[in-house]
DNA sequence: GATTCGATATCGAAT
DNA sequence: ATTCGATGTCGAATC
């Protein structure tokens, strides 16, 4: 990883175009052509390349760095007007995150203890295409409905409803009104509630677990 | 801004948990509490913390540095097992970015010029709020219709049909059939189409604008 | 503070 | 390569 301190000036055309007048940076450029540039403030680079773009240093009046991108095409330049710093770092890391407390985790959750959507709830498909758009999970209640569930990890907005109901009308064109539609999350938005309610959709309170031993990202093998 | 080069690890608990073992990373710590981990590869640190948080360095067996949100409560602690490098840089920086081709644009463009859509187009509200959401551009056509504008400045996909179908629902609610959907993009993708011509709504092919001089991001002013 | 939605979103999975 | 949806999304604008 290269990490450069430097005034600069930033031009950046692609899917969009900007412009950055001169101040002082931090630059990263990774291995895998990921660069990112920051200023003093937010969380968000000010400016960046995803991976898979090139970087070459080119000598003009100033120093320039040029990251292209191809597909979509995407340049990226940078005007170093004074460096302060450049430092290059080797940096040896095998581990990967293992995260929890994640969307995917309340699915597994609602495969093993189906009782939390309600009684006699039979999940039975996960990510399942449709016509238009993936369910999160088709199952079948008690009463031999065809129920949708539409997980979100967190507090759910108008958004979670919008797919929900989208998903409910499809599957009743083929399969009548004998189709249940119900958002599974921690909290509702008051929009989202307003909107669930009026659609005839319903409502099930869960948090993601989060589990003791770690959970997703690849385990890493012993050999 | 803090940089570190460190060999450490990473622990955190907040609207979900992770962690992450021992490995090479460079971390910055900004003075607005923006904290970031970053691993060799990717555009996106492994793990941060959001600009208001606090950080601190702890004396354990190792130095730990702890950073501290509240609301939501979530807590970043990085135990420094190795320290390559540490450096403060003082960043004179008074500039902010300016961008053009971003949706912003593409509404002004169809104020400015609303043929782009259709002879006769009138354009009447921007960002209007409606019973549930907000409508990009809502205006009339020349036979009285009213007509809801979903704009997107790249591809648009599923998501988008399903913002203007819902809109142009609620609209019809009140206003009956008299309401027109457009959704206003570069292109859509197969699904999108799909899904679009099968709710009876329509396409206006617009690519974002990039103007000449720069837009959007506050100019600086001269005092 | 809550809500809604855009983003050069990025990222991963499935087709 | 395209499509689709999650994200500890982030961030801004509005209410």
């Amino acid at each position: 990883m290269l990490t450069i301190f430097a005034r600069c000036k930033v031009h950046y055309d692609g899917r969009a175009k900007s412009e950055l007048g001169s101040g002082d940076r931090v630059i990263i450029v990774k291995p895998d052509g990921s660069f990112l540039i920051h200023q003093s403030k937010k969380r968000e680079p000010v400016n960046w390349q995803p991976p898979g773009s090139r970087v070459r240093l080119e000598l003009r009046e100033n120093p320039v760095l040029v990251s292209i991108r191809r597909k979509p095409k995407e340049t990226l330049e940078v005007e170093l007007e004074e460096v302060y710093m450049v430092s290059v770092f080797r940096a040896e890391d095998y581990e990967e995150l293992t995260l929890t407390g994640s969307e995917a985790e309340m699915a597994e959750l609602i495969f093993e203890n189906p009782e939390v959507i309600e009684p006699g709830f039979k999940p039975l498909f996960r990510e399942k295409t449709i016509k238009s758009g993936i369910v999160d999970i088709l199952g079948r209640d008690s009463n031999g409905n065809i129920v949708v569930l539409e997980l979100k990890r967190r507090r759910a907005e108008l958004h979670a409803v919008r797919q929900l109901k989208s998903y409910v009308e499809i599957l009743k064109e083929e399969y009548g009104d004998k189709v249940r539609g119900i958002l599974v999350a921690p909290s509702l938005t008051s929009g989202a509630k307003r909107l669930l309610e009026k659609e005839g959709l319903e409502f099930r309170k869960l948090e993601p677990p989060k589990k003791k031993g770690k959970t997703k990202g690849k385990q890493k093998t012993l050999f």
